[in-house]
DNA sequence: GTGCGCCATGTAAACGGTTTCATAAATTCA
DNA sequence: TGAATTTATGAAACCGTTTACATGGCGCAC
C-alpha cells in the first residue's frame, strides 16, 4: 500500500508537495503537479482517509441511525439520505435496528471519530438527556423526534394534519362511525395520527369514542387482528382509518376473509403510501408521505449545521403530506381500472 | 473532546495504560483499571476511531457498493448485510447508485483507509480488470458478478435453475406457447434467466422462438410495454415468464387493460418474490429469492476472507431459489382467498 | 542475601496524512 | 541594480491512538 512518502520519493518532491497537489488549495507548479500525479497513478496511490481525518478533524462521513432497515419506508429514507450525501461528497455510515437507548449510545460510541454528524431516527424510548449527550460531541439532526433538543435541527412528518385530512375525507363521504387502528403507544407519529383522528372527528361534530380506537403496532398482523375487535363494536364502524398502510392492508385482508367488501361495507384509509398501496384491490386510499424527501431534508439540515459550526441556527421542518384518494375509501368506484404503467411506480429489479 | 491524554492525566496513569484498559488484552491492575474507567466516564471519553485505525490498520467497517438503493430487493440485501455486520461488530459504509465503472472506482477511492473490505454488487458494465485492481488493495466479495475474479469470493442467485423451474411449471400446466419478458442485456441474472427459460423449453421438447422473447429493463413500464408486443404474436402466447416481478406486474396491468384475464387468458410468472407479489390480484406466482440471505452470505464470506488474510481461499456460493406458486399461473383458482395475516409478511411502518 | 523472572506500568516510536513556518528562487518595481 | 514582494517548496510539528521495548518493584528459590 503506497503512502504519501512513496509518492514523494518517486516524484522527487517532499510529502508536503504531494499533499498540496491532492488537496488543490495551495499553488503548486504545474510541472511538479504533473509529476506527482504520474507517480501517484503509477503507485495507485490515494490519501488514506483515516489519516486524513485525524489531522483535519473532518471525515466527510455522515452517520445514519435508524430503528430498522425494513420495508419501503426506511428504504426510501435511506435512498434520499444517500443520494444527497453522495452529491455533496459525503459518505454514509448506516446502522439499523436500534431498539433501545443503550443500543443507540453504543452505536454512536462506535462511530466516534468516524463521522462529522449524525442523522438519527431514534427509537421511541429515547430520552432528551441521551440525545443531548450525543449532541455535545456531534452535530445531530433528528427525524420525527418525540421532543425538541437544544441545538438539533429536525424534520418531522405532518402526521397530525394528514390524519385529520383523512378523517375529514371520510366524513365528507358521509361516514359518522369512523374507527381507528392506532400505532404503537409512545411513537410520536402514531400519537399525532391519533390526535389528528380525534380532531378530525370533533371538527365534524362527532364525539370520538374510545372503543373505536384499537391499538396496533404498525405491523400488518396487528391490522388483521384489529378487524375482529372492530367488527364487534355496536354501532359497527362504517369506516376505518389505520395509522399506517401495513395495518390497513392487514385490516383489508381480514375484512375480506370476514366476507365484507371494501369499501362497500367498510371504507379503509391508510397512511404512508407505500408502493404496495396502489396495487391492493381495491387500491388503498392513503396519506402520502414522501420518505425520499424526508431523508434528503434531513441531510440538507445536517449540511447547514455543518456549514455553520456552533452557529446555533436550529431549524425545525415538517414534511407535508397529501391525501391520495384511491378506491378503498369509496370515493371512486371499487372496480378500479388497472393502473397504467409508469406513473405511480418504477421500481427496479 | 477528551483524548486519551486527558483520561491518563485525570486517572494519574500513562496513556499506554489507558489504551490497555480500553483494549483489554494486556493485564492491568484492577484498581488502576477502575480509576481509568472512572476518569473516562467522567470525561465521556471513547477512543477515536480514525486514530485507532491508523495504527492498527483495521477499521471495523465494511464498504457496501450497490448499483441502486431502490426497492424491495436492495433494501433486503442491505438489511441482511447490516444485521450480520452489526452482530460481528462491524459498521457498514453504504453507497448506492453507481452506474458506471468510473463511479465505482471513485467510490472505492473515497473509501480508502476507511474500510476493511468491500461487498459489491457491481454495475453490469464492470470489467474484470477494475475489480482486480480494487482487489489488489482490499478484500472484495462480489454479489451476482458477471465473471469470476481472482481472490474474490462471490455469491450468486440461482437464476438459471429458477427460470428453468418456472418454465417447467408452466409446461406442466399444459402451456406450449410460453413467452418471456427478458431483463436488460448485459445483466448476468437477466441472461441466466433467459438461458434457463430456453433450457426449460428444450427440456419439454419445445423449440424456443426468438419472437417470443421481448427485451425489458427490469422496470414495470417495460413489462407493461411488452404486453402489446406479445399480444401481436401468432400463435399468441398462453403464458409469459417475466425476468422479474416488477415487469410481471407491469405486464399483468397491461393485460388487464387489454381485457384479458390472468391466468385464464394468459398465465404469468415472475421472479424475485418482492413483497408486492403476494398482494397482486391474482397473487403473482414467482421464483422466490431470499435477498436477506444474499446479503448475509456476502458478509459471511467477507468475514471468512478477513479472518484468513491472504489465505487465498475463495468461495463461490449460490443462493437457492424456490418456485412460489400462487394464482397468476393458473395452478390454483384465480379467485384466491385473501392472504391470512402474518405468514407472508410482517413489514413495519 | 543475591539473582532471576514476572507483573504492572511508563516511554517513545510509529501510523499517514495536513499545515505552519521558514527559506530559496523568481519576479516586480523604483 | 538592489530592495521588496511573490511563488514554490521543504522541514517539522501535530492529530490520537497502539505497541515494542525499557524499567522498576516484588516474590521466590537457592
Amino acid at each position: 500500500m503506497a503512502t504519501i512518502r512513496d509518492v514523494a520519493k518517486t516524484a522527487g518532491v517532499s510529502i508536503a508537495t504531494v499533499s498540496r497537489v491532492f488537496n488543490g488549495n495551495t499553488a503548486v507548479n504545474e510541472d511538479t503537479a504533473l509529476q506527482v500525479w504520474a507517480a501517484a497513478s503509477a503507485l495507485d496511490y490515494w490519501p488514506n482517509g483515516a489519516a486524513r481525518s485525524l489531522t483535519t478533524n473532518r471525515t466527510s462521513t455522515l452517520g445514519v441511525l435508524l430503528p430498522d432497515l425494513y420495508g419501503d419506508f426506511f428504504s426510501e429514507v435511506i435512498r434520499g439520505i444517500d443520494q444527497l450525501a453522495k452529491r455533496e461528497k459525503y459518505q454514509t455510515l448506516v446502522s439499523g435496528s436500534h431498539a433501545s437507548v443503550e443500543d443507540v449510545l453504543a452505536a454512536t460510541r462506535a462511530m466516534r471519530g468516524r463521522i462529522d454528524g449524525l442523522v438519527m431516527m431514534a427509537p421511541d424510548s429515547i430520552t432528551v438527556e441521551s440525545v443531548a449527550r450525543i449532541r455535545r460531541r456531534l452535530p445531530v439532526v433528528l427525524i420525527s423526534p418525540p421532543f425538541a433538543v437544544d441545538g438539533c435541527s429536525s424534520v418531522s412528518i405532518a402526521s397530525f394534519s394528514g390524519a385529520r385530512a383523512a378523517v375529514a375525507h371520510l366524513v365528507g363521504l358521509g361516514h359518522r362511525e369512523i374507527a381507528m387502528v392506532a400505532g404503537p403507544a409512545g411513537n410520536v407519529d402514531a400519537e399525532e395520527r391519533l390526535r389528528g383522528y380525534r380532531r378530525g372527528l370533533l371538527e365534524a361534530g362527532i364525539q370520538p369514542r374510545d372503543e373505536f380506537v384499537v391499538q396496533g403496532d404498525f405491523r400488518e398482523s396487528s391490522g388483521y387482528a384489529a378487524a375482529a375487535a372492530l367488527l364487534d363494536r355496536r354501532p359497527r364502524p362504517t369506516a376505518v382509518f389505520a395509522a399506517n398502510d401495513c395495518m390497513a392492508i392487514g385490516l383489508m385482508s381480514a375484512l375480506g376473509n370476514a366476507g365484507l367488501s371494501v369499501p362497500h361495507d367498510v371504507a379503509v384509509v391508510g397512511f404512508d403510501n407505500i408502493t404496495m398501496a396502489q396495487y391492493m384491490r381495491p387500491p388503498l386510499t392513503t396519506v402520502h408521505v414522501d420518505a425520499y424527501a424526508l431523508g434528503q431534508k434531513a441531510v440538507r439540515l445536517m449540511l447547514d449545521t455543518l456549514a455553520d459550526p456552533e452557529g446555533g441556527k436550529v431549524t425545525v421542518q415538517t414534511i407535508d403530506v397529501i391525501l391520495k384518494v384511491r378506491s378503498s375509501c369509496g370515493a371512486r368506484p371499487a372496480v378500479a381500472t388497472n393502473t397504467p404503467a409508469g406513473p405511480e411506480t418504477n421500481q427496479q429489479r
